[in-house]
DNA sequence: CGCAAATTTGAACGTAGTCAACAAGTGTGG
DNA sequence: CCACACTTGTTGACTACGTTCAAATTTGCG
């Protein structure tokens, strides 16, 4: 609990927060759970569970075709919200995975609930940052649809990236991604072998460097233009927002 | 305004809602927009706009990347909030499109904001029918990365179908697609040409039938097997949502 | 009716997938 | 601390799905 709340740190990158509304997040934050690499925090399909908190590690979601193969959907950092949908079904619409060791902390749909009675200014908040998560994936849906193999990989790099940077304002341009190929390309809609063809296209034009599981950004500029990245988080507009309470 | 509030309408589809808040959701469709079919409501970089509520037609949400291709992301019907994200970004991140001659209620960022301090039930609904659209986001998102060809044209036809359905109880298995080929590539990640094999393909298969534009399904569960189709609008569990006022 | 847009079909091509073999890591238990 | 097993990464050869280009045909709108 060293940060005091990660969520209320999270919000208020977006707008300021009162003494009020930064206890009330953090009251969301009692319960912990660690949870190890690899640890499925729940499946899909299951009967839907409780909302939680990213404290600390990386995660992510995805779901298993009929087929067996795998889509990932979206990576998870310390800060974010997740499970909101499998609050609404009965079941599960996605599987949710450590990828690093984690801290999570859970919290049910009434205190969920409340925070929309008593606090609408947040309630009006988390909606927009909802928002960017789905124009995120949009971006995602016009990369699988409409970019090269090569734009994707540089666009998950691009995306990881930014993401870590954000948690840990002293990441640089080194980054340990901690998935595998495989991974990557479940994220991307490729192969492994693709993925591993794909990178070394990227090193051998000099975009990036590799040494292990750790990826270097050489030439940012080389992949933004590659890979149609637009960062979300920034221009937002809050003005709107209800009063705090 | 023949419906009375068609916002109102769809959100009782899920919850049954106070007369005080049928009013409030009403009274943001007071103000009253035609558009003919092809008028762009709004384009990508705009400066960003109202929101509005598709009140009849069909609409869609697109973005055009560097290389010129287009990537659709979305249908509208009535009942559906549209440009909610661009009230959260100074300039639109997508471009909206009428595909038919429609009507639209506008309505400004503030009586939205208002909704949230005056009625927390239906913001939080909002939310809920949010995650929804998230959900149905995330599914495209395999479709496009994991699922060959026929499966994503399948699975385009089956969801126009359940959509226009919800809209129009009437409508059976027939629909009148109201897109061009091109459309459906750029909303499937393929190009108009194998769109057309593939809709050729479904048909010798025996799944579809077609005569001009209109498309009919005749073997509905040949189309869901092979299209990996979850209908997410049903074992909805809104059971958490704050009282109504 | 006339014309532009949309559909249809064929042929050639290319990107990414598949299969297979090997190398390099990584972790575990003896 | 090393040996072994297993996962991950790397590379090559071949295949196939979907694209591209081009031309003919149909549709439907003004």
């Amino acid at each position: 609990m060293a940060s005091g709340g990660c969520f209320s740190e999270r919000l208020s990158d977006f707008v300021p927060l009162s003494a009020n509304e930064r206890a009330t997040l953090d009251r969301l934050q009692e319960r912990e759970r660690q949870v190890r690499r690899g640890t499925i925090v729940f499946r899909e399909n299951d009967r839907a569970s409780d909302i939680f908190i990213v404290e600390k590690g990386m995660l992510m979601s995805y779901v298993v075709l009929d087929d067996g193969s795998r889509q990932i959907l979206r990576f998870l950092f310390p800060g974010d919200l997740a499970g909101v949908s499998t609050i609404i079904y009965r079941n599960c619409p996605e599987t949710i995975e450590a990828v690093t060791d984690a801290t999570l902390c859970p919290f049910d749909r009434s205190s969920f609930a409340g925070l929309f009675e008593q606090h609408p200014r947040l309630a009006a908040l988390i909606l927009a940052i909802n928002q960017i998560e789905r124009v995120a994936l949009t971006d995602r849906l016009a990369g699988l649809g409409r970019t090269s193999a090569k734009a994707r990989v540089a666009a998950i790099l691009l995306d990881l990236r930014a993401r870590m940077r954000r948690v840990d304002k002293t990441i640089g341009d080194t980054i340990s991604l901690g998935l595998t190929q495989e991974d990557i390309g479940d994220a991307t809609g490729l192969t492994a072998v693709h993925v591993n063809r794909m990178l070394r296209q990227l090193e051998d034009e000099g975009l990036i460097a590799r040494e292990g599981s750790r990826v270097t950004i050489r030439d940012e500029a080389g992949l933004v233009r590659g890979a149609d990245y637009t960062d979300r988080y920034s221009n937002l507009d809050l003005s709107w927002l209800p009063p705090g309470r």
